[in-house]
DNA sequence: TAGATTGTTAATCGATTAACAATC
DNA sequence: TAGATTGTTAATCGATTAACAATC
């Protein structure tokens, strides 16, 4: 078939399309590479090449169509059926991305959330029903494809994940700070905010250090 | 003086901080690359490599002692004072980082948080004075080398890191769904999980696709 | 000494990007 | 046609990792 889609190119196509979407309610209906390089922050020659893997749908001397390009793009990345989303863990974080009303609009639909607090099994959390353990299979079975959002605490997040890949799960975005162990085949994303933190700090320290090796003062005020 | 380290080694040395922790924590007092490698999910000549830019703490046969590994990465990453943090935005993610107990653990203090709502202006959300914008060049000058957590809304990020910036910000974590235009030497780092979620969403349309090609079925129940 | 493990080299791999022919 | 811009090539760059001499 055609050539994979490199992962760097599968990160960036999510940005594409949010310039993407941002000219469409500008109401510009073309864009060269040049200026969806701009918007997105990145270089237009990997632009052109990122969008090339998708396939030629652009235009020679003119550019992309926005909503043709939106449209390419969301296929590719899947947006276009509706993506079931499963949060395991209803504490803190887990409710605040069950209010969030960002997953609606992007065409995701929170199906379940799961925990293991009797007292919140049964009941409803953000207009999303919470569930035993007990259920994570069917709850998989009847959402297949549904993308598992890992909000628990990091010390049960390894078997929490173990008990969804046994029931199915293939994509997992985890918040717990932990490494997972999934097998082959389990795409993982992680998102964790202190780690982030501590390269922010090293890149601090290096900017004082540096600036205090050439001496140079604050901004003056 | 020393080589500089590579972006994606600077990446990685909080997950082997993490890991080292777990470990001094069990009261482990020495580990191998190859250990340290399996705990953190990486390849352990990575691991020598990467730990090789901080100096030679290793000892060749014995492996790497534990408490003293922990200090190094500590202060390569610059987390030995304690480092300000600024919150940009009060709304509900931002009282939520205020309210996140990692912070103060990790040796970072939150500072201030700055907001535009003059009912927050002057008080206090989970300990930590609410300011109006006008005070942004005053709270980075009391805490240089602070980090600024964007948590505002897209609309208004880019403005609001421009006056962070102006008043001497080098290090921005950026919460916003935007694109952040920052000098030459002023550090991002972005968290977006509505963009991860797409990616995820890719991998998941292609193990369907996948699935679907070869005739696969789900696992059986 | 024998076994273990580091630190580093060098080969490999993948991603980036300048450059330009193709072509609208 | 002249100008603009894509799609793709090929050079470059940086990151990964197998391999192994150094050495505890």
């Amino acid at each position: 078939m055609s050539t994979p889609v490199p992962e760097a190119t599968v990160a960036r196509l999510p940005i594409y399309l949010r310039s993407l979407r941002e000219l469409a309610e500008m109401g510009v209906k073309t864009v060269s590479s040049n200026r969806l390089a701009e918007l997105s922050g990145v270089n237009a020659a990997k632009v052109r090449k990122d969008l090339s893997y998708l396939g030629s749908y652009g235009v020679r001397g003119v550019g992309y169509e926005v909503g043709y390009l939106i449209f390419q793009t969301s296929r590719e990345l899947g947006l276009t059926g509706d993506r079931g989303i499963v949060i395991a863990g209803a504490g803190h974080l887990g409710q605040a991305l069950a209010n969030y009303p960002g997953f609606a609009q992007k065409g995701c639909r929170i199906c379940a959330m799961v925990d293991i607090d009797p007292q919140k099994v049964g009941g409803e959390l953000g207009g999303v029903p919470v569930v035993g353990p007990d259920r994570v299979s069917e709850v998989m079975s009847r959402n297949p494809g549904a993308i598992v959002v890992v909000a628990t605490p990091a010390t049960v997040a390894q078997e929490v994940v173990d008990r969804f890949v046994r029931a199915g799960a293939h994509s997992i975005l985890n918040f717990a700070p932990v490494v997972l162990n999934v097998p082959e085949g389990v795409a993982v994303r992680q998102v964790d905010m202190a780690l982030e933190l501590q390269v922010l700090s090293f890149y601090a320290e290096q900017g004082e250090r540096s600036a205090l090796a050439k001496g140079v003062e604050s901004v003056p005020s």
